[in-house]
DNA sequence: TCTAAAAGGGTGAGCAGTTGCTCATAGCTA
DNA sequence: TAGCTATGAGCAACTGCTCACCCTTTTAGA
């Protein structure tokens, strides 16, 4: 479905400079953005000549790709290991957001590449990679919110796909709140100067919205309902 | 605190005129990207000449920056108009959630432009932005969400600043999700492919989600806390 | 074992296309 | 004459990418 993103080369190369290769585009198109970043500049700073870049990947939007790849499954590793446990579905949720707190400062480079991608438009292959990146997340939340409601933790009449659509959307928004320049500001507009700081508060206030964000009566929302 | 983002001579140029180049401004750097418009097609299918486009702007993000306040004030009306009303906080929620997904069509190009600053970093006044373009939905939010405090319609030991920045952030997702490629197909990953043509599925189960996320028992809430 | 050819790793000057922006010029009005 | 609107050829800088070239290693035939 999707060819390879690099050339054989890149395959033979060694291992500590492939390594060197995908950090340095990462750091580069992190800081600067796709369009910013020169890949000249990526080649120079990796320690190969372009020529030696141009033999490994066949464009700039290549090698973009494959970091792409290295970060997804880097943010895709940490929160896995989240997911593997078998709590209740809020200690679970309490130990995402910690993650999330955690990760933020050594894996932002990764964050800010995944919140890259999100301004990508159709003319690319943006399909093929929302399935990759999401179906990750998609199937691990489903899945114990399916459980969540056989065990009665969650109220019986919702649809799991779309809690999990909104849950994960907090989670992803919460993300790039510890991480990227615009959605940092935005937080501190919401919350005040020193929510950055203050992770507890964050875990807490997010768990009680999670457990029941507003209370209102069934009556009234069955109005809304016909 | 900031200068102005045009010279005299544009405000001086005929209306139609101003509304032509900054309606086709919109259209371009919505559709591609700041980095990827071109501001000589800009100019050209705005009927005029690139002369005189350096007659009306200092530079090619002196116009993208006041398409993006025209997109952004535009936005802030249509919701303006929501907000204006005295509803009770899930009442007020549904006509949020309807007015995105009636306005997702028309508003798309002020979406996407808004979704494009959202990953502008720091060294652009991104502080400023971000103030002035969250603070109107901050005031409101936080306002109705005091008020529903009062009223006894949230839980009472709630922080309001950070409900609202979660509310918000769950309306800012679906808004994306309705308008922006990569979030569209994502919107689709979670929630099936038909989710978009279904409008009263996402009502009904966000407004569930908004009640009540996630029925937990109070001993659970209390046993993380400490 | 020697040799020649083929294949691959590696280089970087520089090509070619793009694009933000300038400026010499012209017309029009007061 | 002065000051405004308006033009668009084209400058200058940038950058994705190529290609002729060098060096080393592997292969193969005598």
């Amino acid at each position: 479905m999707e060819r390879k993103h690099c050339k054989p080369a890149f395959e033979r190369a060694d291992p500590a400079r492939r390594e060197t290769v995908l950090q340095t585009g990462i750091d580069e198109f992190s800081a600067l953005g796709f369009e910013n970043a020169n890949i000249n500049v990526i080649a120079k700073k990796a320690g190969i000549s372009i020529g030696l870049m141009y033999k490994y990947f066949e464009t700039k939007e290549d090698l973009f790709i494959l970091c792409l790849e290295e970060a997804i499954s880097e943010l895709h590793r940490v929160i896995g290991e989240v997911l593997e446990s078998d709590d209740k579905i809020l200690v679970r949720a309490e130990k995402l957001i910690r993650t999330i707190q955690e990760a933020a400062e050594p894996n932002s480079r990764y964050v800010k590449l995944y919140n890259e991608i999100t301004k990508m438009s159709d003319e690319k292959n943006v399909r093929y990679y929302a399935d990759r990146i999401e179906s990750v997340s998609y199937e691990a939340y489903t899945g114990f919110l399916a459980r969540a409601k056989a065990d009665g933790d969650i109220r019986p009449d919702c649809d799991e796909r779309l809690f999990a659509f909104f849950f994960d959307s907090l989670l992803m928004t919460l993300q790039f709140s510890y991480t990227c320049d615009y959605y940092k500001e935005r937080f501190t507009v919401y919350c005040g100067e020193d929510i950055l700081e203050d992770n507890e508060k964050v875990v807490r206030e997010l768990l009680k919205f999670l457990e029941s964000a507003f209370t209102f009566s069934r009556e009234d929302v069955k109005k809304l309902e016909n």
